[in-house]
DNA sequence: TTTGCTCATGGGCAATTACTCACATCTTGC
DNA sequence: GCAAGATGTGAGTAATTGCCCATGAGCAAA
C-alpha cells in the first residue's frame, strides 16, 4: 500500500472499506484480503467510516419518524421511557394507537418474573389501554390504584381501571376505597388514616412503575364531565393558571402542583417517586398539548406514551 | 406482545428494531430488553428489516479515484452525468452498488418540486435500482415506460419496472401495453397508431430524464434469457456486428442503431433526445464492457452510472 | 374435533466483530 | 538531526451476531 497516508487517502480507504462492508456485504476478513491489509485494519477502517459519518443509514418506514421523535424527547426532557405512535389526523379518538402502545408497555412490565408493584391512575385513556391487555397470570405482582374509586355521587367511578385490570391479570390488587375529591383537607387526613387506606397508600409509595393519564383543564375536561369539579371551580382554577392534572393533582404551566384548595382536597395517593421509579403518562390530542408539556417540564412524569402530533409540539421550542 | 401479530404490526416492529440497531446503534440484546422480546427475536426483526428493504445504506463520500474517473469520463465522452461506484472484484452480482447509486440519482430527480417526465427502460439492473427507492409521493411528476410490458409468451414482462416504480412513488404512470418485439414493422406501425400507445409515446418524447439499462449481446444476454430473441437470431446479429442494446434497440460497436430487421420489430419508444434531455445508462460488469462503450461512443446515452472496472476500461484507450 | 401445515420462538453454538494493550512508525517542533 | 507526542499495527480476547434445530401456537382443511 501507499507509504504515505494522508488523511484524505485514509478516508478514501475508509469509504471503500465501508462500501464493501455495508453495500457489498462482505466480511471484514474478505475486505482485508481485497485491500491487502490486516483484518484489524479493515475493522478500523469500517468503524472510521461510521465514525466519520460516511455511512448514512436510512429507515424507510413511517415508524422511523416516531423513533426519531422518541429519542429526541427522551434527551430533551430526560425521560426514562418514550413511545411515540403514528398520528392518524383523520381520527378523533383520543385513545387510538396509544391504548395499544400503553398496553404493550404495561404488558412488558407484567411479564417480568421478579415481583413488582404497579401503580395505576385513572381516566379514559388508561381504561382503553387496560382493555387492550391480554389475559396473563401475574401472581407475583401487586397492582395498586392511586385514585379513589368512588364517584361524586357515591357510585363506583367508571373510569377507575384497577378492577378491569384485575380481571385480566390475576395479581393481588389494592383499590382505594375513597372518593377522588373529598370536602376538606381535614376529611382527607381522617380518611387516609384508616388502616385499609393507609396500607394501600404505603404500597403505592413503593411502586416500581406507575401508569397515569393526563387530564387537561377546561369545562369539557374529564374532571368536570365526571362531576368531580363544578364548572365555575374549573374556571377559577384556569384563571389561577392551572394547566392539567394527573390523578386529580392539579399543576400549573410549569408542572408544579398548585397550592390550591382543590389540591388540598385530592384524596389520591401522591405520585410515586420520579427519581426511584418509572411514572409513565399516557395521553394525546390537541386539547392536552399544554397539560402534557407541563407534566413533562415539571417532572410529574418521567415517561411518556403519546403520538407524533404531541411529540412535534413538545419538540418545537 | 402476545396479541395477534398481523404482518403490518410485524413490519412495524421490524422497523423499530432496525432503527434501534442501525440508527441508534444499540445492540440486539438492548433492543430485546427494550422491546420485551428475546435476543433471537430481535435479531430476526433486524434481519427482516433488512430483507424487506426498510433499511437503506448509502455511502456518502467521494472516493478520490472514483471522482477522478467520473470527471475524466465526463470530459472524454462529453457526458452530462457520470457516477462511478467502487468495484468489488469478488462479487458476481451485476447490480450491487450501481443499484444504490442509480436509486440515489433517480431520487434526486424525483425530489424536484417542478413537474418532470421521467422515462424508464427495463432490465434487471434498473429493477434493482428501483427496489432501492424509498417511498416518496411525487404527484407532480409523470413516469413513462419506454418498453412494452408484455413478455414473449403474453405474460407480463417481469423486468418491466414501471409498476414497481409506481408502487413506491405515487406519480401518474404510463406503461406501454405492447410486447417488446413484434412480428413485423407493419405490426409495429399498427400498434403504435393506437390512441393509448400513441399518447404514451408522445409523453416519452417529452421526457426530462431517462434511465435505461444496457444489454450486452450473447446467448446469455437478457434478450435471449427472457425469450425475446432466439439463439440463432442472436448469433446472426452478433455476426453482423451488434454490440449491445437499450430497450431492445440494437446498436453496433460504434453505437449506431443497426439497420436490421430486428430493430424494425422493436416496439419500444425511441430514446428521448440526448441533446435536450438526460438519458442515463446504468450498467456494469465484464460482459457489458463493449456494449457500454458503444452506447457512450454512439451517444445512445449522455449519462452513465457504472463502476470502477468499467470506468477503467472506457478510459484505457 | 382432528390432522397437517406454517411460522414464530428460544436455546445453543459457531462465526464474526469490537476492544484493549504493547509496540512500531510517522510527524512535529526545536 | 533528534526527542516527544500522535497515530497506525497486530495479537489476543471479550462481546456480539448469525444460523440451525426442536418445539409449540395458530390456523385451515378434512
Amino acid at each position: 500500500m501507499a507509504k504515505k497516508l494522508d488523511s484524505q487517502g485514509r478516508l478514501d480507504d475508509a469509504a471503500r472499506a465501508g462500501w464493501l462492508y455495508y453495500v457489498a456485504g462482505r466480511t471484514q476478513d474478505e475486505i482485508a484480503v481485497a485491500m491487502g491489509i490486516s483484518r484489524q485494519s479493515a475493522q478500523r477502517l469500517v468503524s472510521l467510516a461510521v465514525a466519520e459519518r460516511l455511512i448514512k443509514v436510512r429507515l424507510d418506514h413511517p415508524i422511523a419518524v416516531c423513533m426519531e421523535y422518541a429519542s429526541e424527547l427522551k434527551k430533551k426532557f430526560n425521560l426514562r421511557h418514550v413511545d411515540i405512535v403514528p398520528s392518524d389526523p383523520d381520527s378523533t379518538s383520543s385513545t387510538i394507537g396509544i391504548a395499544e402502545a400503553g398496553a404493550a408497555e404495561i404488558e412488558r412490565w407484567l411479564r417480568r418474573s421478579d415481583p413488582i408493584v404497579l401503580a395505576i391512575g385513572t381516566g379514559r385513556t388508561l381504561k382503553a389501554a387496560v382493555d387492550q391487555l391480554p389475559a396473563i397470570e401475574c401472581l407475583q405482582h401487586r397492582v395498586v390504584s392511586l385514585t379513589g374509586n368512588i364517584g361524586p355521587d357515591g357510585s363506583a367511578a367508571y373510569y377507575n381501571v384497577i378492577f378491569s385490570m384485575a380481571d385480566v391479570i390475576k395479581a393481588r390488587h389494592f383499590p382505594m376505597p375513597l372518593p377522588v375529591l373529598v370536602s376538606s383537607a381535614e376529611e382527607r387526613e381522617l380518611l387516609h388514616a384508616q388502616a385499609l387506606v393507609r396500607s394501600t397508600l404505603d404500597i403505592s409509595a413503593q411502586a416500581d412503575v406507575t401508569f397515569v393519564g393526563i387530564g387537561e383543564m377546561g369545562v369539557e375536561a374529564p374532571l368536570c364531565l365526571d362531576g368531580f369539579l363544578e364548572r365555575d371551580e374549573m374556571l377559577a382554577l384556569m384563571k389561577r393558571g392551572a394547566a392539567g392534572e394527573i390523578c386529580g393533582w392539579i399543576f400549573d404551566g410549569g408542572g408544579k402542583l398548585m397550592p390550591d384548595d382543590v389540591n388540598e382536597r385530592v384524596a389520591s395517593a401522591p405520585l410515586p417517586s420520579r427519581d426511584a421509579s418509572s411514572v409513565i403518562g399516557i395521553a394525546k390530542g390537541r386539547r392536552k398539548f399544554e397539560a402534557i408539556r407541563a407534566a413533562v417540564i415539571g417532572r410529574q412524569i418521567n415517561g411518556l406514551i403519546t403520538d407524533e402530533a404531541v411529540a412535534e409540539f413538545l419538540l418545537k421550542d
